[in-house]
DNA sequence: CGCGTCTTTGAGAAACATCAACAGCGGTGG
DNA sequence: CCACCGCTGTTGATGTTTCTCAAAGACGCG
């Protein structure tokens, strides 16, 4: 795994250095397209017709996917800089809800999928989509090769890395998500995803505040771990 | 799982109404183009600047990643309609090698990527991107969530599905890639991909004929297998 | 025909899932 | 303000699946 280098699929690619994700005051010009959305609100389900694809500007999204017997996946988390809602044949594949409120931007699908209109802007979710299909082929490897403690431990160095706080010696973050949305992100039980995070505290590379608060202690130990080097 | 109807992922999506693979002669036309590959080239490696997109005329691919300590992950399959060496960053993300003699129509990358030239093509790359996106989705439900002999009838579900000859009563197909391959790519074993086969074989769900040709005696029994109702 | 590689099978071990019970926390209503 | 309720998270005991290690068999190729 190569950390800020070849991105992993929190949601999207995280080369930082690439992507750009929009401010608040920088959507300001684009207000009309600026959406806010309360935890629980769905963007789209699964099947739907695809009209818009998402931005997200700020808060985080869940995409989900379920088998008929209720199996669950969750696809992806979208967090600020992420696109969502990337169309399949005219649909959505996935369903699409909101964990912490949120700000996307609304772009008609046809502003990728169209030849005309603003041709930065097809760029800019074309490069997305692109950076999506990387990101995904990453996660591959999470799903079909890693094991629960590496799967966990590359799971939280994705989001210090994309969200976290530089508290001097350590870094701290927060989990939107429950103990089951990261089992069904990861492809193990909630059960499991626990008993990883006690390891993990126990051995002190990182600690808990609230259950939805991580701090990473050893940066270095949870990266060995993400990399099965331990 | 809807086969058919939502797409599984044994490479690209297999909307067959949506997908128009390109025929050998009709590729002709574009003949300065087509390339002619034979089992273990190299079409490009993780990494490398990525100069061309190219589309699957006939033969089969495969693209692998593989992690430090050699871990491998067959990401996909390239067959004939397929596209195959997206960009991200300008860079290839896996590496893609020829299982089965292949031609190929190859693309510069700035026919997907810039906004000028032939917007017919560019357009068909682009939606080759989108479904690949939500195929990839499919296959992390596989991954994550399903058992290892939904995994395998699955996957020969697709193929049959894609590639079988009709022979009356069953579907015919010649599987070109190794036990291992299937394995790396459906996050099994070795072992485990032969176990499955060996019981699909024992309870007349399908035949195999020198190892790598697979006929499907009972569809329904391989459909349900593959759904988990059994 | 012999050799290397791939596939298959078996036995045992390990990882993870499942089932069950308990704890923590927040919210609600008495 | 406190007690209760429900939901989420945690921990434990047990079970199942899959992996690992090992060996034998099949197949293709020189």
């Amino acid at each position: 795994m190569q950390l800020g280098a070849t991105a992993m699929y929190v949601t999207r690619p995280n080369d930082h250095l690439e992507r750009q994700p929009i401010s608040e005051s920088g959507a300001a010009s684009r207000m009309r397209h600026l959406h806010r959305l309360q935890p629980g609100k769905h963007l789209f389900h699964e099947g739907q017709d695809a009209r818009n694809i998402y931005e997200v500007v700020s808060g985080v999204l869940r995409l989900t996917r379920v088998l008929e017997d209720g199996r669950r996946q969750v696809i992806a988390f979208g967090y600020p800089g992420d696109v969502v809602g990337f169309p399949s044949d005219g649909r959505y594949h996935t369903d699409c809800d909101v964990l912490r409120a949120a700000a996307v931007v609304v772009h008609n699908r046809s502003a990728l999928e169209s030849n005309k209109g603003d041709a930065a802007l097809r760029t800019r979710l074309l490069q997305a989509a692109l950076r999506e299909i990387s990101a995904m082929q990453d996660h591959f490897l999470m799903l079909g090769r890693k094991s629960a403690s590496e799967r966990v431990a590359s799971f939280l160095c994705i989001l210090s890395e994309r969200v976290g706080t530089d508290l001097g010696q350590f870094t701290q973050f927060d989990l939107p998500m429950s103990r089951s949305d990261i089992a069904d992100f990861l492809g193990l039980t909630t059960e499991t995803v626990c008993r990883t995070f006690t390891q993990l505290r126990k051995s002190n590379v990182i600690a808990l505040d609230r259950v939805h608060t991580v701090i990473v202690l050893k940066p270095r130990d949870l990266l060995a771990v993400a990399e099965g080097d331990i």
